[in-house]
DNA sequence: ATCGATGCAAAAGTTTTGCATATAC
DNA sequence: GTATATGCAAAACTTTTGCATCGAT
């Protein structure tokens, strides 16, 4: 796993990399889509992603099946990696750079974001122990959050 | 989170408490859903459920809305709990009793459990930093299990 | 007797696939 | 020029909903 910032243009540059050892196709689609990814910090359903790039870029065309289809690349070269939230269908986010888990609100659906040393280490521990060779961990915390908890006390 | 084994029984006390409590009603097909999902430990679909039951008790009639309403109680009431295994769909598992995490191949799909005190202990530090009120955590850690390690150096 | 639950089938949503055409190499 | 990618539309799934009927209380 590659733990340190990487700029746009060197992302770029693995995916295109990534393509051309696959003998696969560097396209306007497939940059959109990364890009989108890229500079959109956050979740995102496919759907997000299409209507993302519709709105961004109307005058390239683009099939929300193209979307699916990059984004399985994605998924499989670990660029981006998938989570499910509970709500309906999965959340995709930018997957290079630092490595981080959620805590997500059950009542308002709000996804915080943390990093621990303890947890990343522990969780290599545990994948020698059962002979597993780690290539992804994720690691979800549910529960309600702050502003959630102070809404309900007032209510009460 | 309760973390003690309980029995078909208890469980089945704690739901029809759960259904009473709601001015919900105690059916047949709740039952086999509950006692489905208690009995066979593992992950399921929806549909692996209704499948079951279909054969297990091939006179009673269900639906698979059934199910999936059922499964939405369940979950709501955490007796069940879900998770989405990057293969289509959430699969759901028993969730009273001991909690666990997992370990899935990302070749064979092979589900391990694990329970680590150290990983459950930073989880409520970390809720607790945060200000979350946390009602469930998850932890997954994908990787390539020992069998198929093997697989792959015997084809190299 | 009442009110919630059920099955069914239809609807809504999500993801995948086939194919003719377009585009990168 | 060749091989892969794309959009589109259809198909395949998954999940939810409306409604008449059934069944638990």
């Amino acid at each position: 796993m590659i733990n340190q910032i990487l700029t746009y243009k060197e992302v770029l540059e693995i995916f295109k990399k990534l393509l051309r050892s696959n003998s696969l196709k560097y396209t306007k689609q497939r940059e959109l889509i990364l890009e989108i990814i890229y500079n959109n910090q956050g979740h995102f359903t496919p759907e997000d992603i299409y209507n993302l790039i519709k709105k961004s870029y109307p005058n390239v065309r683009l099939g929300i099946a193209t979307v699916y289809r990059t984004l399985g690349l994605l998924e499989d070269a670990n660029i981006v990696s998938s989570i499910s939230f509970g709500a309906k269908g999965k959340k995709y986010e930018f997957g290079l750079g630092e490595h981080h888990d959620h805590l997500v609100c059950i009542v308002c659906g709000a996804i915080e974001e943390f990093v621990d040393d303890t947890i990343e280490r522990q969780q290599e521990l545990i994948a020698k122990k059962h002979n597993f060779k780690m290539t992804n961990h994720i690691m979800k915390i549910t529960g309600i959050c702050k502003d959630c908890q102070a809404k309900k006390r007032a209510k009460n």
